[in-house]
DNA sequence: CTCTCTGCAAATCTTTTGCAGTCCT
DNA sequence: AGGACTGCAAAAGATTTGCAGAGAG
């Protein structure tokens, strides 16, 4: 298993200054879910975490995802299916996403241009942005091909 | 009460399409959707459709709103606080929204460079868009203003 | 008449919380 | 030692579904 020496100490750190401690289970938490790449629920993670660890109880990993988002090292998505899931910004650069709404295909994205605009319309609005969320519904064009030779 | 004779026809044709029957809650539900002004939960617009009709049961505004999304007179969206938000298309233009994580402020916003950019990149994967949702979280311009004065 | 609709109540599903015992610092 | 953490079980919310009687076509 990689290390993950960085990304560690920024979730010490971030448990340290929150009066917050260091233990076995976020540590080992934190690893699966850099490790795993992927746009991950919270019972997904939970299920990979106990292979690794059968003691390890469901509100553990949940408590220590919101931890994760808090101190930047998870990000929150909502691509549909009625929960929240997460992906890891370890090596992974920011991203949008299309959905394809048949096969419940991901593939991501990503659009300096997008990116400079919403900026601009945020300062325009005189509006401080944290984070932003640009999703887009469709069919991939895998599952195009497939419906026309359904002859639909 | 306006008659948005346009909209009842396109929700009437929805249903005659699908094999539904038109009734009188749905017209009523309609009717109060598209006369109120905002982002409504399910419960906000049954709170509503309630006055003018107290006998009007939860899961009938709940079902509508389905029926309203699919055939596009409502647009649903998830802005932060864990619930569908429905907002109807009458005299509106497609937008998307900046949102004060302090105060819960909206702001509608509209970028045709941002769409096409959109457009684009669907494009460029073979991606057939049907919609899409953007949102911005941060903190508006009033907030930033008490939190001065507040000396954070 | 038939098949859908309605409203109620109950089920589901995800997310969140209270608590008693355990573990960092 | 003291406060935070953990895992369980249960609560809380929002959403969804089964059903028996009512209503549209």
């Amino acid at each position: 298993m990689p290390e993950f020496t960085k990304e560690k100490e920024i979730f010490f750190e971030h448990l340290r200054r929150a009066g917050f401690k260091k233990t076995s289970q976020r540590e080992l938490i934190l690893d699966v879910f850099l490790k795993t790449e992927g746009h991950l629920s919270a019972e997904d993670l939970y299920n990979i975490v106990k292979v690794e660890d059968p003691t390890v109880g469901f509100t553990t990993v949940y408590r220590t995802l919101k931890l994760l988002v808090e101190c930047g090292l998870a990000r929150e998505e909502r691509l549909g299916d009625g929960r929240a899931r997460y992906e890891h910004l370890y090596n992974h650069q920011h991203h949008d996403h299309l959905i394809c709404t048949q096969c419940g295909q991901l593939i991501e994205f990503y659009s300096e241009e997008i990116e400079n605009k919403q900026d601009e319309i945020a300062a325009n609005h005189g509006f401080h942005p944290t984070r932003h969320s640009l999703r887009i519904w469709g069919i991939c064009s895998e599952c195009q091909v497939k419906r026309q030779a359904a002859g639909r």
